[in-house]
DNA sequence: AGCACGCCGACT
DNA sequence: GTCGGCGTGCTC
């Protein structure tokens, strides 16, 4: 007979591809393993194709063991396989995606027992005791039992081995509610219904099919594709929605749970290892049918997706830039597209990517026209802040604080959106003019004046706000430049003394459920004003809140970043929708001291067309995204001169007898210095036809890279950080 | 990514 | 004399 096989195994590691091991039986592909690797043993996954056969024989080392975890199906690899390709990283580190999502190996299953339905031979008191309140509770933990009935450990495991009792694994049981498609049936608008009825068809079709689900804040997007849901439920099929991060709230799930009389499961990266077991396991053998969770939960072992929805697809939260670099709604559509199911795109403010793939005929284009019930959009006006100048030291114009005076007369909400937490992001020393800086990080110092102290927001540094300057040592001469969400609420506490307010941010919340209790008051009107960072723009339905106040709607529009007049416009969209969903008429007042740009005049017409229409001659004009591509390299390294080097050869070796190909930099990033690590950026810009990886892969395998100088690739940038 | 090996400062 | 810092290199 012939001797061990060899077999290619993928390594959650930075290997170029899976390695070879040898193994005394053949596994199928997808089969996940635990192999040895140097001095310890990590998992593996059996891969497609034949092994590489470099490593001799006898170097070769066996499968340690095959384990136990439903197989990684053939449209997950080749998904994975996608991945890697296109965004130039090692398969392996995609693989580790997938492995955190089942960390599957640390916790052991938490078992209970249930009825066998089989009373033992021999039925003593004690034994009766517990199959009565096996009975009565259901499945339940062994501790459970004994607690609950006070007998010996003896007695369960008697009744376990006259098979009257079996192990069951309660992780399972407790993901038992179903959703159910009939739940509650909402009344639709004719716009809706339409929209409805072509996703649900799709759903139907069982095919690739992608979608953009177009409609004003307000419009009903979710009740709509939550149809859709409904028609792959009713089928038998697995759905995953996919959220930006901070727009997983309780309030979400609720009208999950309204609509299909059971919470869906829940997935995010900071689940506990017991919940994450859970719902990886129930979506592995189809007892959860509906996720709904971060762009993480791409990674989840469905075994048959039937649709996924991505909502607020523009959002930019949904891009991934540390490590594997990945835009979670581009994987969506190709994971769709490999499963062979439809995929849903939602937004009020469509990214110009989906608008542009709507254009070229790829995506189906389901429009809702009106807000529901018949609200009206709200009334905006833009506050030209070099005519209405607010007092000096101030950061809200008189005009804006007189209409919140009145919101607040008429016992209305206001809410005052500022993207920027903490109190002040630059802390200036009036003495001798220096700006106190993050020692890791070319950024400043945001002072978080409750805390006390001044925070770097890249790296996590803190320091206690200091008395006197740093630099000259001058007592009492530092002062804060700027406003963050802290500031404003002090300036409102000064003009509004009887305004109760609330700051809502992503660092003054203890987590989602503190979220959740925040937008309880502002639902109960126990609060009036209502300041808040970009954690405020998602959709919230607070009918007393009827004035939306956008403190600096410039922010960030001269970054030289190619999104920022694309985001500005979605983001202040979103948040001027969020006034006037009630029965009341809102109005929205946008501080601004560049009116006159492109960006402001058109979220002050809003008109979406008109903005998209500049934004996409502009982009067509300079090759840029949506109609060109562009890749960041990002060199890092603790030698500021060596990483500059190193991105010199790079540029100088680059390809350049190819039509449209160019690279632009080397150039210190924006963020120069970042976690005590020099950082240089090159940009390659390319036609959207090139086959740009195919392209780079040689050019850059060609470059010495020194050990301590890291290469990033990030395919399709949206930081230029 | 880990983890070991390897070569230079402050301690039982 | 050792313990230990993290720079460099290997893992089928």
């Amino acid at each position: 007979m012939s001797g061990p096989t060899r077999i290619a195994v993928l390594v959650a590691l930075p290997f170029a591809g899976p390695l070879d091991y040898a193994c005394a039986e053949v596994l199928p592909p997808g089969t996940f393993v635990e192999v040895p690797l140097g001095p310890r043993r990590v998992t593996g996954v059996v891969w497609d194709g034949a092994p590489e056969g470099l490593v001799p024989a006898a170097r070769l080392r066996a499968v340690a063991a095959v384990l136990d975890w439903p197989p990684m199906r053939a449209p997950c690899r080749r998904f994975l396989d996608w991945m890697a390709a296109y965004t130039m990283s090692p398969p392996g580190m995609v693989l580790r995606h997938f492995i955190n999502a089942a960390n599957n190996d640390k916790p052991a299953p938490l078992t209970g027992y249930r009825l066998a339905g089989r009373a033992p031979e021999r039925l003593t008191p004690a034994r009766r005791l517990v199959l009565d309140h096996l009975a009565a509770e259901g499945p339940q933990a062994a501790a459970a039992i004994l607690a609950a009935t006070g007998v010996s450990a003896g007695v369960l495991r008697g009744l376990v081995e006259a098979g009257a009792l079996l192990p069951v694994d309660l992780d399972a049981v407790e993901a038992a509610p179903r959703p159910e498609p009939d739940f509650a049936l909402p009344a639709l608008s004719p716009d809706q219904s339409v929209a409805a009825d072509e996703m649900a068809a799709a759903v139907a079709g069982s095919s690739y099919k992608a979608f953009l689900l177009d409609g004003v804040t307000g419009s009903g997007k979710t009740e709509t594709y939550m149809e859709a849901i409904a028609a792959a439920l009713r089928l038998g099929r697995q759905i995953v929605v996919l959220l930006p991060e901070i727009a997983l709230t309780a309030g979400v799930i609720e009208r999950f749970a309204a609509r299909f009389g059971a919470p869906p499961a829940v997935w995010h990266s900071d689940l506990t290892a017991k919940a994450r077991r859970r719902v990886w396991r129930g979506v592995a053998d189809g007892a959860v049918s509906l996720v709904v969770g971060a762009r993480s939960a791409l990674f989840l072992p469905f075994r048959a997706l039937g649709l996924i929805v991505v909502d607020e697809e523009h959002d930019q939260g949904f891009k991934q830039d540390e490590g594997v670099a990945y835009h979670g709604r581009d994987m969506a559509v190709v994971r769709a597209s490999i499963e062979g199911c439809p995929v849903v795109l939602a937004s009020a403010t469509p990214s110009l990517e989906t608008l542009a793939n709507v254009e070229a005929g790829r995506y189906g284009h389901l429009v809702l026209r009106e807000r529901h019930g018949g609200a009206s959009l709200p009334d905006v006006s833009i506050l030209d802040m070099r005519l209405n100048p607010p007092e000096r030291g101030n950061f809200l114009s008189p005009v804006l604080t007189r209409a919140m005076a009145e919101t607040l007369a008429r016992g209305e909400q206001t809410l005052l959106f500022l993207n920027r937490r903490g109190y002040a992001p630059l802390t200036l020393c009036r003495h001798c003019g220096h700006r106190i800086e993050c020692p890791n990080c070319s950024a400043w110092l945001v002072e978080h004046r409750n805390r006390r102290q001044l925070e770097c927001h890249h790296c996590g540094h803190v320091v206690p706000k200091p008395q006197a300057c740093p630099e000259c040592g001058e007592e009492d001469s530092l002062v804060a430049c700027g406003p963050g969400v802290e500031r404003i609420d002090e300036e409102v506490a000064n003009v509004l003394p009887q305004a109760r307010r609330l700051i809502l941010a992503s660092d003054t919340l203890g987590g989602p459920l503190a979220l959740a209790a925040a937008f309880d008051a502002i639902s109960n009107r126990e609060v009036d004003v209502v300041i808040g960072t970009q954690i405020v723009a998602k959709g919230h339905h607070f009918p007393f809140l009827t004035l939306v106040g956008v403190v600096d709607a410039d922010l960030g529009l001269d970054g030289g970043d190619l999104r920022a007049g694309e985001r500005i416009f979605q983001l202040t969209t979103q948040v001027v929708g969020r006034a006037g969903r009630g029965e009341r008429p809102g109005r929205a007042l946008i501080q601004s001291f560049d009116p006159d740009a492109g960006v402001i005049r058109a979220i002050a017409r809003s008109d979406r067309d008109g903005f998209v229409a500049a934004e996409q001659a502009a982009r067509k004009r300079h090759g840029l995204p949506p109609y060109g591509r562009l890749v960041a390299l990002i060199l890092s390294g603790p030698d500021q001169a060596e990483v500059m080097t190193v991105g010199r050869a790079m540029a100088r070796s680059a390809p350049r007898d190819i039509e449209g190909f160019d690279v632009l930099g080397p150039a210190p990033a924006p963020l120069s210095l970042l976690r005590g690590r020099w950082r240089v950026r090159l940009l390659v810009r390319a036609p959207r036809r090139l086959n740009v990886q195919a392209v780079m892969r040689p050019w850059l395998d060609a470059v010495p890279v020194p050990g301590r100088v890291r290469l990033q690739i990030d395919v399709d940038p949206y930081h230029f950080m």
